[in-house]
DNA sequence: GAGTTTGAAACT
DNA sequence: CAGTTTCAAACTC
């Protein structure tokens, strides 16, 4: 899996044995200054006496985001309308689905939906499930920038769960630590270090922090007024080290009007009114909650019901005193397809409306009934980024499909979305891959259970962040199990295929289309890309790249067609008359939609969703395999290999032309195929060899004894495979007496003939010299059959 | 870039 | 299921 690798640290090792699937930089060092302790410390004293105000200020903000190392969100590609029909301009429109990115104390992230999340946060509703996350003694702040959209003024508020007063200069210390990710005495301030320990035993540890409290700078009152609220939270919690320690780095909002909120993030019930602060942008940036205009996320005001998101993440200094610093700067994800009526200028625009993207960092289980599911690799496994991954999760029917997206940070994380189809609807699911050690992690959460897709959003020039949001409020609580993913299932997964319908025949398509994949040119894939003989499990023309470089191959040819968001498309099609709905388009066959192709008359794309999907299902209809890799692996000879699973039928390129679906995967021909006059056979075959040497032999001979021009090709060239066979018997020694064996036996013979006539030899000399030709011809083909049988 | 070849997909 | 047609990619010039 592709990583990306812009993060300024290197990544920490991460232990094998742990299911973690993301090791966040942690250390003994790594933590928060004295004196952030003490103001966080502070401030969580008198979270602990909120509740309410923590519910209100989740409420308040229709999008939500807790922005954290590599999220990857997706959003609403085009037509935001369309997918949040209740989504009006009203910010506090609270229907519209949250979801949250969050990581256990193990680090496995995943994307949950905000409701059970913020439950689990919100001490108000006290739960079992919240109180096993957020205790009361649980030490946390949270900080939410909020950026009021829909009113005439924007502001950036830092509301405070406590009704007492922050002294400013703290207050500008502890937003700069939280926005710079580095204490004013040079301590980095990490996300939340994994430990084994689970999230409630958090409250047990002992936290140093000291926060002071800050004075309210704005009222509930005036967050309810600003409509669209974009909200940004981040959790802090007193000890770096502690399991549950939460810390999300807010990004911070432009002029556009943000909110930046500390909210309760325990258990503890005090009456609501927590006191907001609110502040101008230019205060906030004066206090440094806004580093500069090019590091921050700017939230521009949506004028239509359509509306794109980026999302940039706050750029955090790089601490030089070797330190870690788990936040890095993100470059903005853009949804596409773009909304013909806006244009995203630089890197910093978000139209409002958008939903709800919480990011955090979990304390919940990655094991158990009420976790989300792992997926597990194996160890030997790499993941391919551009790969479709097979996943049969626990509790529902059908497969997953899942998609790992070469979003990977620094720390080996990546997101997945898939979708798939149970009696009870669709379920997408959102997950994240991390690499811990030799294995990687897949986490999956399902999104909703509506019918309803997951738009795409890409990212901009650099960056790794997406925005995921679910186009259906609906959300179910995930069951979650731990999957392992073996490493067969991997090896059949089609790499460039998008997500896909699963049991169900008939389901909606996520699709994450390559091209959106991260493409910044420094960024050096962490997780290794799967290697010419591992899962580079290409369909049709995708396959024709290096796999072990799939992504930058792709990235690389179609460098001409980058637009200006460097959004390159994996590999444009060319159709004109299937409309891309058809599995003649490479696009629509590797469930991706038409970006930046050439085709005419395209109805692959957020436009003809309708129609798409019933192209869709009718593909799907006609073949229910239509979507899945072609090329699978088959266990010969002890060992996997790959193969393609329906076969080719080549007649005239020998299969050694990129016409033949196996050439161009890179694979010999299988016995699945009905290829006619094969080429395309593995090297290292004996049986194959054997014969090679026959026509070698042949030609030499035929050339030696300048016997006319012979047809042979150079024997190097030459390997033969038996005519296509689906059994056993098909491997008799006379399926090998192809037309070519036979010529070349025959030039064997001739040139046995002219050798004997050349030297002079008797009739019966030379009979019994051709006739041991034919003896060797024949063990030839008798001892490549039996070879070939056995493979 | 236009025309041809090729084989998968779609159709009958 | 087999034969034919359609289609778009691969290939050639």
């Amino acid at each position: 899996m592709e990583v990306d690798n812009s993060s300024p640290t290197e990544p920490v090792p991460m232990s094998d044995d742990s299911v973690n699937a993301l090791v966040i930089d942690q250390g003994s060092n790594d933590q928060l200054g004295s004196h952030d302790y003490e103001t966080l410390a502070n401030i969580e004293a008198e979270i602990k006496s909120m509740n309410a105000e923590q519910q209100v200020g989740a409420q308040e903000s229709s999008l939500q985001m807790e922005v954290e190392e590599t999220p990857e969100t997706i959003v609403p590609d085009v037509d935001m309308s369309e997918i949040a029909g209740n989504t009006s301009m009203e910010m506090s429109n609270d229907n519209q689905p949250k979801f949250i990115i969050t990581a256990d104390p193990t680090g496995t992230f995943s994307l949950v939906p905000e409701k059970p999340a913020l439950q689990k946060i919100a001490p108000a509703t006290t739960t079992s499930t919240m109180q096993n996350i957020a205790p009361a003694t649980q030490r946390q702040a949270m900080l939410i920038v909020q950026p009021s959209v829909g009113g005439q003024q924007h502001f950036l508020k830092i509301s405070h769960p406590s009704s007492a007063s922050i002294p400013k200069d703290q207050l500008q210390t502890l937003a700069q630590t939280i926005m710079s990710g580095q204490t004013p005495d040079g301590n980095v301030v990490l996300r939340a270090a994994p430990t084994t320990k689970p999230p409630n035993l958090a409250a047990k540890t002992t936290g140093t922090n000291a926060a002071k409290s800050t004075q309210p700078i704005a009222s509930k009152k005036n967050l309810q007024q600003n409509k669209n609220v974009f909200t940004t939270k981040m959790i802090i919690s007193n000890t770096p080290a502690q399991s549950n320690q939460q810390l999300l780095i807010a990004t911070p909002a432009e002029a556009a009007g943000q909110t930046i909120k500390f909210v309760s993030n325990t258990a503890s019930n005090v009456s609501m009114g927590s006191p907001t602060k609110t502040i101008t942008f230019a205060q906030a940036q004066q206090m440094g909650l806004i580093q500069s205009s090019n590091k921050v996320q700017h939230i521009l005001p949506s004028s239509g019901q359509k509306q794109a998101m980026v999302v940039n993440k706050v750029s955090q200094p790089i601490t030089s005193q070797g330190s870690k610093v788990a936040v890095v700067s993100r470059s903005p994800a853009k949804i596409l397809p773009a909304p013909p009526t806006k244009t995203v200028a630089g890197n910093k625009i978000i139209q409002p409306n958008a939903q709800k993207v919480i990011i955090r960092q979990s304390t919940m289980k990655n094991t158990g009934a009420n976790n989300n599911p792992i997926i597990r690799l194996p160890a030997n496994q790499t993941i391919n980024p551009n790969q479709i991954h097979q996943v049969q999760i626990p509790g529902r029917q059908g497969v997953q499909y899942v998609r790992l997206v070469s979003t990977t940070s620094a720390t080996g994380t990546g997101n997945v979305v898939s979708t798939g189809k149970n009696k009870t609807g669709t379920i997408q699911t959102v997950g994240v891959t991390q690499k811990v050690g030799t294995q990687q992690v897949v986490k999956v959460v399902p999104l909703n259970t509506g019918n309803q897709t997951l738009r795409t959003v890409a990212p901009k020039t650099t960056g790794t962040q997406r925005i995921l949001i679910p186009a259906a409020t609906p959300v179910v609580q995930p069951k979650t199990n731990t999957i392992t993913i073996p490493a067969s299932a991997l090896s059949q997964l089609t790499s460039g295929q998008a997500v896909l319908s699963t049991a169900g025949n008939v389901g909606n398509i996520v699709v994450l289309p390559p091209q959106y994949l991260q493409q910044t040119e420094d960024v050096k894939p962490k997780l290794q890309p799967v290697t010419s003989t591992a899962v580079n499990n290409s369909q049709s023309s995708s396959s024709t790249m290096a796999s072990s470089s799939f992504t930058e191959s792709r990235q690389s040819r179609s460098t001409s067609n980058a637009d200006t968001n460097g959004i390159r498309p994996r590999k444009p099609c060319n159709c004109t008359k299937s409309q891309c709905l058809k599995l003649y388009c490479d696009c629509f066959a590797n469930g991706e939609f038409c970006h930046m192709c050439n085709c005419n008359n395209c109805s692959n794309n957020l436009g003809n969703e309708e129609e798409r999907h019933r192209a869709i299902r009718s593909c799907l209809e006609r073949n229910p395999n239509a979507f899945r890799p072609k090329i699978g692996k088959a266990r010969e000879t002890g060992e996997d290999i790959r193969r393609h699973n329906k076969g080719c039928n080549c007649k005239r390129s020998g299969c050694l032309k990129n016409y033949c679906e196996c050439y161009e995967a890179k694979i010999p021909c299988s016995n699945n195929c009905k290829c006619i006059g094969c080429r395309n056979v593995e090297e290292p075959d004996l049986s194959k060899k054997s014969l090679n040497d026959l026509a070698d032999a042949a030609e030499v001979r035929t050339a030696q004894l300048s016997i006319g021009k012979s047809k042979i090709q150079p024997s190097s060239d030459i390997t033969f495979r038996p005519p296509a066979a689906s059994n056993a018997g098909a491997r008799q020694p006379f399926n090998f007496l192809t037309d070519k064996v036979v010529e070349m036996t025959c030039q064997c013979l001739m040139a046995q003939a002219e050798e004997a006539e050349k030297n002079m030899l008797n009739e019966e000399m030379s009979e019994k010299l051709i006739i041991e030709e034919f003896g060797r011809c024949l063990k030839e083909i008798i001892d490549s059959a039996s070879r070939a049988d056995t493979v």
